[in-house]
RNA sequence: GUGAGCGUAGCCUAGCGGUUAAGGCACCAGGUUGUGGCCCUGGAGAUCGAGGGUUCGAAUCCCUUCGCUCACCCCA
């Protein structure tokens, strides 16, 4: 036998078999639904985007733009492209493209199971190609807005059944307030600069409010006693984070304040949240996201709110798993059609076509293979019937039906096999 | 991009310098002439990730390389 080159599945991008189908596939019911019921209609972007739309949305100096997009040469000569590495810029472009803002605001969109992809080392739930959930409502600066989509999206966690999460919040204020706290920060991390890990004393110029996030043990002690956000708010966002606040306990949703939740996007504005487990494991962000009330005019509309957040699938499932919350099991065919001999072989093919059509779910046996094989084939895969063709039904234009857990069977017409296995 | 660990059949694993690389699961075929689940027997499937080196001899030791995994970074 020569021995070809074996291809497998681009670093980072991952097969799913069908074995994992049930899985993907309640996963993706559930936050349909949920969506649904908050009255959030679908909507799917291309996989592709002009790449300068992520580069004036996402951000010129985040890590997804300097060092994590998929950049393709268009063949026609036009700008360059690029996979998405997110959705919220593309759903934008949507919204301006299609005048969405001609529609009652806010604007409720969501998109599921959308691949994602960014380059960056594999590792445990972080994947190159990778898939979300992504809600967005766009057009409404109200904090009724954000708190709409805090509620939806811990609705989404609760009724996948995952347990242990906990929803960080916070403020990271607006253009008009934002500048004095930054300000305010680097000038507090400038007095311990060489106290703080190599990592941070980069971050003090290039992503100030990165600082917070750090998880090196050197720098943990001036986390704390940082200048935080929300005490340099101004009175706008301030009573926007306090409404938010008393919405979300109204609403029964639990939430813990953490001043130093930032994120890595740049359009956030106000308000930013994640939802975190406690599981052991470094990617512990199960979803996230936040207001980014300029991010529409970043790209070229006119100044539009808006508030969003994706969740990844990927992780999702690995924690599902861990917790052991089971899919609903894979569907088995309900009869097995096992055939002998070649005229049984021509009746087998036509029964199987017919079940179809009734409805009945069935797997045509293989050729060439005796009849006990294709029973055991029939039994380990747990198929409550087996439609039996041998040289005798074949003449007789008949079928022995067999039950398989009770070990009976009975000879039946083939038309009659739809209604016996439907009737039980 | 940085660091660490690991690469033996589809999957899991044994072997850790010496004759044809072992076992389990799965797969295939038999065990009555057209009948599953248990059991029994047999079979197929591995150039031991790849390349080079050391040695009389390497899956076993060394180097290189590729791949996988985990962590940092970042984020979903």
């Amino acid at each position: 036998m020569p021995r070809q080159t074996r291809y497998r599945s681009v670093r980072g991008a991952e097969d799913i078999l069908p074995d994992a189908q049930p899985r993907w596939r309640s996963v993706r019911d559930t936050m349909v639904s949920v969506c649904e019921r908050y009255s959030y209609g679908q909507i799917d972007t291309p996989i592709f985007e002009d790449y300068n739309l992520f580069v004036r949305g996402v951000g010129e100096v985040t890590d997804i733009v300097e060092k994590e997009m998929y950049l393709i040469p268009d063949r026609s000569g036009g700008d360059t492209l690029a996979l998405r590495p997110e959705a919220t810029a593309a759903v934008c472009r949507a919204y301006l493209q299609h005048g969405l803002h001609a529609r009652p605001q806010p604007v409720r969109l969501y998109t599921v199971m959308a691949p994602m992809f960014r380059y960056s080392r594999p590792q445990s739930g972080r994947l190159r190609q990778f898939h979300q959930l992504n809600v967005e409502a766009i057009g409404d600066p109200d904090a009724t807005v954000d708190a709409e989509i805090l509620g939806l999206c811990w609705q989404v966690f609760v009724e996948l059944g995952l347990k242990d999460l906990t929803l960080q919040l916070n403020s990271i204020g607006d253009p008009a307030c934002r500048p004095a706290y930054v300000q305010a920060l680097k000038s507090y991390y400038g007095e311990h600069v060489e106290s703080l890990c190599r990592d941070c004393t980069a971050r003090l110029d290039r992503a100030p409010l990165r600082l917070l996030d750090c998880k090196n043990a050197p720098c943990q002690p001036f986390i704390e006693d940082a200048p935080r956000s929300r005490d340099h708010l101004c009175p706008d966002c301030e009573s926007h984070f306090a409404d938010l606040v008393g919405f979300l306990e109204g609403m029964g949703v639990p939430f813990d304040l953490d001043h130093r939740l930032v994120r890595g996007l740049d359009y956030y504005t106000r308000t930013v949240f994640e939802v975190q487990t406690m599981a052991e494991g470094a990617q512990n962000a199960l979803g996230g996201g936040g207001r980014y009330d300029g991010l529409i005019q970043e790209i070229g509309g006119n100044p539009t709110p808006g508030v969003g957040f994706a969740m990844g699938i990927e992780r999702i499932i690995l924690n599902l798993e861990r917790q052991s919350i089971h899919p609903p099991d894979t569907p088995t065919p309900t009869v097995f059609v096992a055939y002998v001999g070649e005229k049984a072989r021509q009746r087998a093919v036509v029964l199987s076509a017919e079940l179809v059509r009734s409805g009945v779910t069935n797997m045509l046996g293989p050729a060439s293979k005796s009849l006990k094989a294709q029973l055991r084939q029939a039994g380990s895969m747990g198929v409550p019937h087996v439609a039996i063709i041998g040289e005798r039904e074949a003449e007789s234009g008949t079928v022995t039906l067999r039950n398989m857990s009770e070990g009976t069977q009975e000879e039946v017409g083939m038309g009659e096999v739809a209604g016996r296995v439907e009737g039980r």
